[in-house]
DNA sequence: ATTAGCACTCTATTGTGGCGAGTGCTAACG
DNA sequence: CGTTAGCACTCGCCACAATAGAGTGCTAAT
């Protein structure tokens, strides 16, 4: 759909016009504003033109025009050039206080916080979810009686544990021994490759080890599920700043909206395949009833491979032009990061 | 102070109703609900003798009675008799589906949802405190180049983990043996006796593990100190559910105080000396100036000792019969867990 | 001490009219 | 034919008034 300049012109400024200020615009808002060198009724008529296409709507016959869902998506991909424009974020972004926990949980939530209090939105951060069982380590302790802890180092550097049941007779000894074969083993194979190499070579051998090595492959599949289900989600209160959820109603059902972290989760995983920046306007995502909002998604790397997804959830009158560079310079920073540190592993 | 009978009981119905109903509750409305075998006159002189004590107030002439703080305190400390009471909680709290999880973070979040859920406030839970130093395990695991992970694993079967630098010429042999020699006098000392021992033991002898060992101690504190930052919120959303925040302001204002985390341990932190449920009423919390907020808090425990704080942040106008109850089945709830499992752990 | 009765107070709701912003249409203009 | 000035019309917003209703406080009687 091509539009005439000057009509793509008065577009851009409708919508950044009520990006900026929440109010419907007028014509007469217009002519004082920019200098189109027409008069109000030229742009009466514009406006009309605009609307006849979808791209504006008005909430009442007297009331100035808003941008509709589609209009934002013109908007989006065809109006907005950041290269050009005076609002360039970057010296604020460079500004704002870096990540720094070396722990990745709490690198992932600081993630989240960075996103909010950059763009005013709620930031979301899935967690990274690694090729399976690229394991630096796995650790075995005991605690009491029957209980032992299973810990596994993810190439990446990340901790994980999980509680199982061992039995007596196998002592802290045995399982030392144990994790310093797999530990060997997994700089070649993968967890399941182990396992099935070691179920090969001890077929006449004794058989205790094989249960261990069972509960192991077993324990790893549901800590990483666990990981996997991971969501982020930062400032969300932030979102009450915008007066479009000033009606209690509205709050209530956005908070509601993040409680389920599992929705939230497959929204946000239909965008991992695809690499950049991507902007869900309105009701373009299915799965997120939430009326009037807009997300915008990218993803994140370990290395050279795409481990996880990070964005912002905010109202459909965001700051469009801020918040993509935020979550675009969010999404390298983090790379960076986790790049720097876990290069080697990831890329084994 | 002591009040004759009937004054108590006419306080404790308008508190009853007051909470039931969230409106305020005129002479009339009591004689209708309760048996009193008074006139609405009579009760008019109560209350308006109540008013002068200041248990009662109300919001203009022409209203009826809403209880003050004050009022709330009175009933918190003599007219709430459990035993008595019909709404009693036990059974639907037992049949309340129950904490799970075995990884530690995980419960304290699934104890904050399970206080919200219950109570239909915020459920907040501040983690486990332990006693310095008290590990069953230590582990070192290499990254690349100089960096390694060290893992803690607590009595507790908490596993907590930080990234260090370390010199290249410790081979992953000598960590190993590093920490095998930690568990072993961890058996009998805390790490900082063992530290003091260590470096006795090797005045003489090569300073190599003394650094390691420095190294170890200084990430031993800030994981420590990280852990004991750590306060969970769940279902703040649920306050939502009152109607006394239907005001934008009010959420606003709610929403802001939950992010201030540090705050919120201050004022929890306060409570942990001493056991049993305790209620802070509306103004009666200094730090947490949140007008109209009351919290009900206890402690929990790992065998023996108090290790940390739960509890609920509500308005003011709260279910408190079922609350105190909810607080209380989940902190022996809590306990209970964190002793079953790994009661030998600390208590030793 | 309790009660019935009544005047009084204050809130919440509903209805009304005026104001202002902004549109859409028409006719005139270059 | 595109542009513009002018004007009637629509609709939300706000202030104001009128009304109904709930509940109190006080007084006098029991």
């Amino acid at each position: 759909m091509e539009l005439h300049e000057r009509n793509k012109r008065v577009l851009q400024a409708v919508i950044d016009s009520y990006i900026a200020s929440g109010a419907p615009i007028g014509s007469t808002v217009l002519v004082k504003k920019y200098d189109f060198g027409v008069s109000s009724a030229t742009l009466r008529n514009i406006m009309a033109e605009l609307e006849e296409l979808g791209f504006l709507t008005h909430p009442h016959t007297s009331a100035g025009r808003i941008p509709t869902d589609l209009g934002y998506r013109y908007y989006i991909d065809s109006l907005i050039s950041i290269k050009n424009d005076a609002d360039d974020f970057g010296d604020q972004l460079r500004q704002a206080p870096p990540l720094y926990s070396d722990d990745l949980h709490e690198l992932m939530e600081e993630a989240s916080l960075f996103l909010a209090s950059l763009s005013h939105c709620a930031g979301v951060v899935v967690a990274p979810s690694e090729p399976e069982a690229t394991y630096k380590h796995i650790e075995f302790v005991r605690l009491r009686g029957r209980q032992a802890l299973i810990i596994f180092v993810t190439a990446a550097g990340l901790v994980q544990n999980k509680l199982i049941e061992l039995d007596e007779s196998i002592r802290q000894q045995d399982l030392n021994q144990f994790s310093a074969y797999l530990v060997e083993e997994l700089e070649r194979w993968t967890l399941t490759e182990v396992r099935q190499r070691l179920l090969e070579k001890m077929r006449e051998d004794k058989l205790v080890f094989a249960q261990l090595m069972d509960e192991t492959c077993r324990a790893s599949q549901e800590v990483q599920e666990r990981e996997n289900e991971k969501v982020y989600i930062g400032g969300a209160a932030r979102m009450l700043e915008n007066p479009e959820f000033a009606t209690v109603d509205k709050m209530r059902a956005l908070f509601k909206a993040f409680e389920d972290k599992y929705k939230l989760l497959k929204l946000l995983d239909r965008s991992v395949a695809a690499e950049g920046i991507k902007v869900f306007i309105g009701s373009e995502n299915p799965y997120f009833e939430m009326q009037g909002c807009s997300m915008v998604v990218s993803n994140y790397k370990a290395g050279s491979n795409v481990v996880g997804t990070l964005g912002v959830i905010g109202p459909t009158r965001m700051r469009y032009k801020q918040v993509i560079q935020v979550v675009d310079y969010t999404a390298k920073l983090l790379s960076k990061l986790l790049g720097e540190r876990f290069k080697r592993g990831i890329e084994r």
